[in-house]
DNA sequence: ACCTGAACACCGTTCAAGT
DNA sequence: ACCTGAACACCGTTCAAGT
């Protein structure tokens, strides 16, 4: 299992000059290729900061299909078991993937604004940033919190959010995985087709569902997505706000 | 893309003897190899109501993991490749199970009840379903309906539902988006270790969050995963609620 | 039209050998 | 400890050949 130890990603102090990761990367490949020789080098060319920063580089230029090991491998200017040395799994890179993604995520309102908008804020961000990572969310919705420290922080500040607003404390652990299934079930709606609903050639046997979608589509303020995630939330978080005391 | 026609699979005449399905799979293995040579077979030794059973079948016993297209024609008797001439891709395959599992979820509260219980059985029915088959979430959310008319008569009848009860044609569809939603993301959640929210080590710097698994646990009436499926879906049966005329 | 059999281009992962 | 290089046991899919 891969520890994500907080002293491995010093959040202020940026890495010595001679230090591997991203800075490695713009230097090596220069142009011709002066290949590595096997043998442990005198510096070890991997750290998982820049495993890291080269996955998501990965992801962003081909998706999620583009991120494979030997693709990963390939960036980092290594062979792919190198990776093995760092890394138990693939499953350990999405988790530094993960890791690091949920550190975008803002949670600045909790400390600064009321309950209702701190909430929404959070949510609003909290669905954009996996909305573009999807392939992740069966691998948090399993994630024991003990192996990503930064997605442990966000609970920590989303949960003191919420009891200071008065929430029951037997209740806030329950609300957030509420309010996070229906962020990361919405996350998926945003990267569906514009015409999933089409009912095509089946429409005159599914009048009420045809003429629903028509209705919405005619009115169209905003996208399908975000019309239902807004509705949907609103809900949650009036429902919510009745909890407190 | 594969089209499944309401003619491929009838409702309720069973079929003759002689077709093909799970009928073939009782039958042939019976014990020494006596293989089929290659050349087209006097009658199809395939169709898609055997693929999804045997599809079902392999999901049932091994998981998803053993859904694999070699898996599936070992199971069927036949060679990998002739698989392919009854589904253009493997996601064709998880569209027939997909399809399969939706005509199971509960909408028959729809005719019977008023709005609010038939939307409770319907959302615990598509959860239950569904978190046995969470590998099928990304699928199904980026599905046209058009590809499955099971899950289209589903949507028929939720939105008939919803109209009967006064909500206003325009809202009927976010509306069960940010249900199904929902649902999807609680149907992860039902997969979650029973650990997941153990802060373990770093359970001192984070005493809010902490304090809250704590509490959750101590009282526990009800899995975790249920509590938070309820709340949930209670604010939004409520905040809903509030939209009808 | 619908099967077999052989192939292809991958995939994640392991492990001996090297320094 | 941390690389290389070669292998392993898969994967989904393609396609010529057969009837």
């Amino acid at each position: 299992m891969l520890w994500i130890l907080p002293a491995e990603r010093p959040a202020m102090p940026a890495p010595p000059a001679n230090s591997p990761g991203i800075r490695e990367r713009e230097t090596a490949p220069k142009n011709g290729a002066e290949r590595r020789r096997a043998g442990r080098p005198a510096a070890a060319v991997l750290d998982l900061a820049g495993i890291t920063a080269a996955a998501l580089r990965l992801i962003s230029e081909n998706g999620y299909d583009g991120l494979t090991m030997a693709a990963l491998a390939r960036s980092l200017h290594v062979a792919p078991s190198a990776l093995y040395n760092h890394v138990e799994s693939k499953r350990d890179v999405l988790l530094l993937v993960e890791d690091h993604l949920t550190a975008l995520v803002d949670v600045t309102a909790f400390a600064a604004e009321p309950w209702e908008s701190a909430v929404r804020k959070w949510a609003w961000s909290y669905r954009d940033v996996f909305a573009e990572h999807t392939p992740l969310i069966p691998v948090i919705a399993v994630l024991p919190v003990t192996d990503a420290p930064r997605t442990l922080a966000m609970y920590e500040t989303v949960s003191a959010g919420f009891r200071a607003a008065g929430f029951p404390e037997e209740r806030i652990v329950s609300a957030i995985v509420a309010l996070e299934s229906f962020i990361f079930g919405s996350a998926y709606d945003v990267t569906a087709p514009a015409d999933i609903f089409d009912s095509g050639s089946m429409a005159e046997s599914t009048p009420s569902f045809t003429g629903a979608v028509r209705s919405l589509a005619a009115q169209g303020h905003g996208k399908p997505a975000d019309v239902a995630f807004s509705l949907g939330l609103e809900a949650l978080i009036g429902g919510f706000g009745a909890l407190r005391e």
